[in-house]
RNA sequence: GUGGUCGUAGCUCAGCUGGUAGAGCACUCGGUUGUGGUCCGAGAUGUCGCGGGUUCGAGCCCCGUCGAUCACCCCA
């Protein structure tokens, strides 16, 4: 029988390699917590008209890159493509904008797009994001912005950058959208393109080819359609980042995949991968909850790439830091049952501890403690179980000292602590 | 979805103009009896992505297929 392989294009993360994803799905979460953003856990699959409406009909997303099915109840279900089309529907359907507002939600899993694989760009892909429902203001969409760039300084990241725009009100965009629609109708393109441009004609400004760019020079800008409210509230974004020490530059031209988009709008893009640069984006929508059936509130959120983060972070050479390590390897000769016991009491302690199995060599089982990363190594034989005293090594320095076994775990706790406290 | 490149041990790759597979790393054991990271020795490991075809003979040639990758499209 042939060996069977995971669909093609699908991300997955096995060890080490797997570690390293951890490590920066946490510290992309953890920065949604510490700005008060709460778990929301929904489900990956939904009504596919949740998306056909939420997303947009015109958008290649869902006309596209679904993955739809219907279900043996004869209903049409499909993988969600993003994130913000089910947290709006979770919203209104648990009814959490009753309460205070903003609503502030993070989640984290699993999203789906029928696309032709490339790095950085997968069929099943990770997301963190979060939302902030009900509140217009620019202070939120600041605070929105900040969260995402303080996960990412936190990893350590350097080589990336914030663009920013305002795409205006949903008036704004219409008054827009009719001008450069007729500004594009007297342009001179191929069919294929004019089709593009149909469906949303901002596309074009994202054309790669030179001969595309250079029309689009003279298109009309939607910055210059704003009304004095949007401007003032742009205005006030740019300078709270200032303030913030958040770098960004403006893209007048930014184009967004989602339909959904009004008002401010961002992205992140990251300069060490390719085609494939975007490692996060986001922006408000003011008619989306609407849309869906819900009051008539706005929102901000955005959707961070894990896999790209990874990528970016793998690009720049940072490393998981060694806190994520274990804190101590047992080595048995001949004592399995007992460093067991052993193992388990200092687990239950909050210890990190792992031990060798299968009647290892000695040598052999020292070298699997190297690898481990672990802190600490001790070898548990019959001596010390007589003597009830081991021989605790500090794997870097290669010292040791005596403990008891009585002691070992505060000693053990202590030492962990004080190493915490140094690095 | 369109086009280019690629697919050999767990990993990185070598394999000359076709003659039935190799290196380094990793792994296991050992270097006199219980302490890893260096060094030395020994050992295990592959239906050469899969399926057809050409040939006396294919990892090397042809076709298909699956997958990866790069660019486009699009986007996290």
């Amino acid at each position: 029988m042939a060996k069977f392989q995971a669909p093609k294009g699908v991300s997955e993360y096995v060890p080490d390699r797997s570690n390293y994803f951890e490590y920066v799905r946490s510290t992309l979460i953890e920065s949604a917590r510490n700005s008060g953003y709460q778990l929301i856990e929904l489900p990956v699959f939904e009504d596919t008209e949740l998306f056909t409406r939420g997303v947009g009909e015109s958008t290649d997303v869902v006309r596209k890159e679904m993955y739809t099915f219907e279900d043996r109840g004869g209903r049409s279900i499909t993988l969600r493509p993003e994130g913000t089309a089910g947290v709006m529907r979770a919203v209104i359907e648990h009814n959490l904008d009753r309460g205070q507002l903003p609503v502030k939600v993070f989640y984290s899993g699993a999203f789906f797009r029928a696309e032709r694989p490339q790095a950085g760009r997968y069929r099943q892909f990770y997301q963190v994001g979060i939302e902030a429902i009900g509140l217009s203001d620019p202070l939120i969409d600041v605070e929105v912005i900040a969260v995402a760039d303080r996960a990412f300084k936190a990893l350590g990241l350097r080589k990336y950058h914030l663009e920013i725009t305002s795409l205006g009100d949903l008036l704004t965009r219409e008054n827009y959208l009719k001008d450069l629609r007729s500004y594009i109708e007297e342009l001179p393109l191929d069919e294929e393109t004019r089709t593009r441009a149909s469906l949303n004609p901002l596309r074009l400004f994202d054309d790669k080819r030179s001969e595309i760019r250079e029309l689009m020079q003279k298109a009309p800008v939607l910055m210059n359609y704003l009304t004095e409210e949007s401007r003032a509230d742009f205005e006030s974004v740019k300078s709270l980042l200032k303030r913030l020490g958040i770098a960004f530059s403006v893209n007048e031209r930014m184009v967004r995949g989602l339909d959904y988009y009004t008002g401010t709008a961002f992205e992140f893009v990251h300069s060490e991968l390719g085609a494939q640069s975007g490692i996060g984006g986001g922006g408000r929508y003011d008619g989306l909850m609407e849309q869906l059936g819900g009051q008539n509130l706005s929102g901000i959120g955005f959707g961070l790439g894990i896999d790209r983060v990874l990528l970016a972070c793998e690009a720049e050479g940072i490393a998981v830091p060694e806190n994520e390590k274990l804190d101590l390897y047992i080595v048995p000769l001949g004592t399995g049952d007992e460093s067991l016991i052993i193992a388990e009491e200092l687990r239950s302690r909050g210890l990190r501890v792992d031990l060798a199995f299968g009647e290892r060599a000695l040598k052999g089982a020292m070298k699997a403690a190297d690898k481990s990363g672990a802190k600490y190594s001790l070898v548990l034989g019959a001596d010390e179980l007589s003597s009830d005293v081991v021989s605790l090594k500090e794997m870097n320095s290669g010292e040791s000292e005596s403990v008891t076994l009585s002691s070992l775990a505060t000693t053990l706790i202590e030492k962990i602590s004080n190493l915490g406290e140094h690095s």
